[in-house]
DNA sequence: TTGTAGGCGTTATCAA
DNA sequence: TTGATAACGCCTACAA
């Protein structure tokens, strides 16, 4: 953490001298051995480490972009960061988004410790994925300098790009009342995300209102990954079992399919199950899953882009709520529906 | 890209007085409203945005952490990218490495036109990943100014921390010929990354040592999905088929499984699988996967750590090998190798 | 109510 | 062979 200053004062030499030296233009200019060396010496034992933010002023106009902020969830699946950072990439390789991009980790809920969201001395424009209910309410109040960007919330006080998660949930129950289904149960991660939370709510209050009974052991929540789901499933098999299944988060569904295939349940016949996200995995599973389109690649671009357009002067929010049609597939196909 | 300079000149006031005016402080200072608000338009028509490289340098020494950069490869698959940042975020908090981290796409083959490399303007250090056989020989060449850290290549130049590629191809071969099959097979991407060149290279060459056969179209090369390693595995079907069949990326062995599975192909009797990567996909297909497993989490988390020592005055390389083990499931029992 | 000046760490230019 | 200085853009204390 030495600057050129503390080294130079240290060697005895002048700071142009240093600078010189540590960027191996020592023989170019002629630097006697000895003072070259001195330096060196004292650079190392300082531990010096060029300042990346004066360098960069240094050369400023050059090829300078705007810099932006990631902010992640600890908790976001890493599945869904690898989808939302394809969307990202896609916009700055092919579409010539320039900007850097910095990430910044967070926990959930944690989202105002970040410094920099407030008082912006490192990033000119944010993305936020992950954040939680707590982390909404300190949006909501404060005061931002910054333009941001909300992944997959909605907030009206910024430009948000989501989805209907509480009618997702909803709309599952839907499909199973119609089809007849009358014992409904829901396997979900143990996050704070909030999209998480609204997709069960929509599920569970969609059932009640439909008469799809949910027994409480068929409310089961779990670590979110393929092992969670693969647990939930099999401690499911063992009471009474419901002939319809909805997973707010289709990776857990994965585990479970391959519980419930291996222990016999037929699928759709004795259980109809529907999950939310659409990633490659659902489609693969035998029998296929049918599913709710989470168009996270498509979400991510548009944040990028519309924060850049933020950045170069446009005042208003945009918006966008994206659809979620459902793609049917075996676990739960279309005409059992329209039965 | 206009600077408080810019903006004082054309509103006719001091840069002093646009700072504070564009910082929010007008009414603190009671500037005229007159002033403030020239100011502000002024700011809006010449497209204002705060310099961060300024602004943190003036803020210098405050909570100034290093600036890591993550060279990101184009075709670095998204599932591979999850986990990677997976153990990136580990490390952050919860080790407590405190770093900026700003993240750079590429194109493969490209990396040389990434200016910060070599002039070292915008990062104190840099962890590359995805780099292809041409980027690696530019590496062998190129005099760097930072330090770097390679992500599963091996390079004596850098520390890198890498498994032996080449030795998990050969060791699959080996698998297979000692449990007796015949007729070897390979599905693999078509991608740049010369990991994956080298787990095909070791599972031939291994093949061609030890008598088993691999017919031509038997060796397939399709786009890094599970759409990609399905389609693969639907054309095989169709002539004479292998027994054995080698994955160097178990994403497309998924795709592949649902193929055989629906084709009422026999896995292990009459087809063995064996897969490379074991993410957990790989555990939770019917049958599951005989895997060997990528560490890709830890190896994250070491060039990470690495680095930050490196950055921390740290002088030699520090490079690992990584013991890939096999993890035995369904797809190829270990005991069909020992019979 | 507004302007001026100094300094954050670097590098380049010019002078010695 | 080396030192002094200006400039990059921003903020703040102080002066006017």
């Amino acid at each position: 953490m030495a600057s050129l200053k503390e080294i130079a004062q240290a060697a005895g030499v002048s700071i142009g001298t240093v600078s010189v030296v540590l960027n191996g233009r020592a023989d170019e200019l002629r630097i006697a051995k000895q003072t070259r060396d001195r330096i060196l010496v004292v650079a190392k034992e300082l531990d010096y480490h060029p300042n990346v933010a004066a360098r960069r002023l240094r050369k400023a106009g050059e090829g300078s972009r705007p810099t932006i902020a990631i902010f992640w969830a600890n908790d976001f699946p890493s599945e869904l960061l690898g989808r939302f950072f394809s969307g990202i990439q896609h916009s700055i390789l092919n579409k010539g988004m320039q900007c850097e991009m910095i990430v910044q980790p967070f926990r959930p809920s944690e989202l105002h410790l970040a410094k920099q969201l407030a008082t912006d001395d490192l990033c000119n424009g944010a993305i936020l994925t992950g954040i939680s209910d707590e982390d909404l309410r300190f949006l909501e109040e404060a005061e931002l300098k910054i333009p941001v960007v909300v992944f997959n919330r909605r907030l009206d006080k910024y430009s948000s790009f989501y989805v209907d998660d509480y009618e997702a949930g909803r709309k599952a129950a839907e499909l199973f009342a119609a089809s007849g289904r009358r014992h409904a149960g829901l396997i979900a991660p143990d996050v704070e995300s909030s999209s998480i939370l609204l997709r069960c709510k929509g599920f569970l209050e969609g059932c009640q209102s439909l008469g799809l009974q949910v027994l409480p052991e068929h409310e089961r929540y779990a670590v979110l990954n393929m092992g969670g789901g693969q647990e939930a499933a099999a401690a499911m098999l063992e009471g009474q079992r419901p002939d319809a299944l909805f997973f707010p988060n289709g990776i857990m569904a994965v585990g479970a399919v391959s519980a419930f295939q291996r222990a016999g349940v037929r699928i759709p016949e004795d259980l109809a199950i529907i999950t939310y996200g659409n990633s490659e995995h659902e489609q693969y599973t035998v029998p296929s899953l049918t599913s709710m389109i989470l168009p996270v690649e498509e979400m991510a671009s548009s944040c990028l882009e519309i924060l850049m357009d933020l950045l170069k002067g446009r005042d208003m929010n945009v918006s966008r709520l994206y659809p979620t049609p459902v793609i049917f597939r075996e676990s739960f196909p279309e005409h059992k529906y329209k039965v």
